[in-house]
DNA sequence: CTGTTAGCGCGTTCAG
DNA sequence: CTGAACGCGCTAACAG
């Protein structure tokens, strides 16, 4: 179609010299108009217009001024996720919003997962980092707290120097799993994946109880290969923060109704998709030991579960309870039992810190949840 | 929660200082490695760690360089649409992929609507832009082109010197218009905004039908106020290209079976939602001269006013025939009649295009789309 | 109100 | 394989 070559941009001290003026002068009718007199703003902007000057270069400005304008986000896996995950959109609804608020532009640093991600935080020309949740063992954290830049991580890892932005998810979970589990006999959990390798996979629970409050890192030694095997779904060898603390709390909610953990069956999702969920939930809701209580992890992984149990014949919640995460606009009209949260206002909470902002301290700081109870766990 | 200060990065002055070597040795260790001893590497290396030098500096290496490593992406109206909007989220996913396989980032623009969008455009710090569809006057493309970057305007409005994606929307509006017209008598569209102002109104056509081939721009001297007004809808005074092209195609094809535009009634919504939509349709189909046949702009659009027939207990497409726009996943479970179109592709091709790739140009330069022709449409 | 000085931090060029 | 000069395009801080 038309050429869109890119000839050589004028430079400011063209401008000036056409202008007759010194660059300074030039530089001013930019940054401070009112500095500048009406009469000779008039030359200076009359010859910029003739020689095709589009204004200060965004580089050296942003060079000289040390600061660079754009606000970076990283997500923990790969830069389609912005787009393509539901949560992480909702969220960056919210970061855009403060970003559009400030001028700020938002830059996605393109990470797709791979050794190279790394050099891609550094080379990223950003005044500070908001990262959606990832694993505790990527490298990319370590390059962002290198950069000595502001950053906050929604969901995970916590890690020393940088703030962190999440819902007491194991709390959550446990509230939401007493109520899906309540008169269960066979209880299932539809998870995020496990680990960074994000391979989906069905088996029951495994591991020891770790205590009620804890919150620490996956277990060390534990390498990711081993979490989806055989040997079962140890919450603790998750690297993934929230879904490590989401697991947990559903054991607890199991454990605390006299259960054992090692008779959940948990599905492990590789995406948040409800496509890939109802391909898992049908696995669950068929055959002889058919699930009859489904926690999942998100609306949209509900959701998946409401139209397998549905193409099966099976009532909800009479044969089978289920229950989401998030209360998207989906869940109402689905009854479905979910825990609310904003992500659209933990992305701009983010977003505002890393910008400079003071993060909320003490109470504050606490992200609000709560369950909404519906029909789809309200078995008689 | 912890401190973020933003500490003084070392520079590599300092690093090459402590390693007691020069300058361009730490630029070459960190840019071109392989023309470094292995011994100084080393040294370097570790003098760097030691004063937690973060790497070369963004900025001052894109201003030596003459390239950001990102690209701009400008949102015609508001940023937060990029993750608000379900039509430019997935557009938005195919440029995220392009520039996560070439390493690039992906800059939004913090666009809000307000005149200040000029400035932030100017600001950017990208090496070319891909613009999603905006309205003819809006004085952002005019600072795009004074970039001169690369750019690549999806939907419209077209500008010589920057190139222009989007499939013929007034073919495909004719053609999907003679499925969802078909026998009906009261027929209505079901529009997008026509003009920045995104005022929500419903009207009946007019104005004058205009050439079949005419890919002409709004009409001058219309004031956006105007074509809201209840002197009815004419497609050529909307400054959204699709929008204009669209509602030319629905004239034609209505026109083509022996209608006047005047008889066709036209809602506009404000934004893409599902919910908008509803309340629309809902208007649309109550009353004595309820619609019978409805031609929505999206799929979005398209599912809203299932919702409402359904709630009025409206047969589709016994009472209704409904139309949709872009073959979304939910269109085909719906049974939806809609226009297929990639819109993910066609952000995969405005990236490239923006990334100094060459266009496509002959056949290959069109863009496909094709009828999906299902249940909500056909009559008997 | 306008001009001068002095770099921001780095990488290209060309010697050695 | 390493180093010295120079400037990318602009603006903070001062004069005047």
């Amino acid at each position: 179609m038309s050429e869109t070559a890119a000839r050589r941009r004028a430079t400011m001290a063209e401008v000036a010299r056409a202008a007759g003026v010194s660059v300074m002068t030039v530089s001013y009718t930019y940054g401070q108009p009112e500095r500048v007199s009406a009469d000779t703003r008039v030359r200076v902007r009359d010859a910029a217009e003739r020689l095709g000057y589009p204004g200060p270069h965004p580089g050296a400005r942003s060079l000289r001024r040390g600061r660079t304008g754009a606000l970076g986000v990283v997500l923990g896996e790969h830069l389609t996720y912005a787009f393509d995950d539901p949560q992480a959109t909702r969220f960056l609804s919210g970061v855009a919003q403060v970003c559009a608020d400030h001028g700020m532009a938002l830059t996605l640093v393109p990470v797709t997962g791979g050794p190279a991600d790394v050099d891609r935080v550094t080379e990223a020309a950003v005044d500070g980092f908001v990262v959606w949740t990832t694993a505790d063992d990527d490298p990319v954290i370590d390059a962002i707290a290198a950069t000595g830049l502001p950053a906050v991580i929604h969901g995970g890892p916590r890690r020393d120097g940088l703030s962190f932005v999440a819902v007491d998810d194991r709390a959550a979970a446990r509230t939401v799993g007493h109520e899906v589990f309540a008169g269960a006999r066979r209880p299932a959990v539809l998870s995020f994946p496990l680990d960074r390798d994000r391979i989906s996979t069905v088996a029951f629970g495994a591991g020891a109880a770790s205590e009620p409050d804890l919150d620490a890192p996956a277990v060390a030694g534990v390498d990711a290969a081993a979490t989806g095997s055989p040997s079962g779904i140890d919450p603790d060898a998750s690297t993934f923060r929230v879904t490590r603390q989401r697991l947990r709390g559903f054991r607890d909610a199991w454990s605390e109704t006299g259960g054992e953990w090692s008779r959940v069956r948990v599905a492990v999702c590789s995406t948040n998709s409800a496509r890939e969920a109802e391909a898992l939930a049908t696995e669950l809701l068929t055959g002889p030991d058919s699930c009859d209580a489904i926690a999942a992890m998100s609306d949209e992984l509900a959701l998946g579960t409401l139209r397998a149990a549905a193409r099966l014949g099976l009532a909800v919640p009479g044969d089978v309870t289920v229950s989401g995460w998030d209360d998207t606009d989906a869940a109402s009209p689905a009854e479905l039992t979910t825990v609310a949260q904003s992500l659209r206002d933990q992305g701009a909470r983010c977003a505002r810190t890393a910008l400079g902002h003071p993060a909320p301290t003490g109470r504050d700081a606490e992200i609000a949840w709560h369950l909404i109870s519906r029909a789809s766990t309200h078995r008689r």
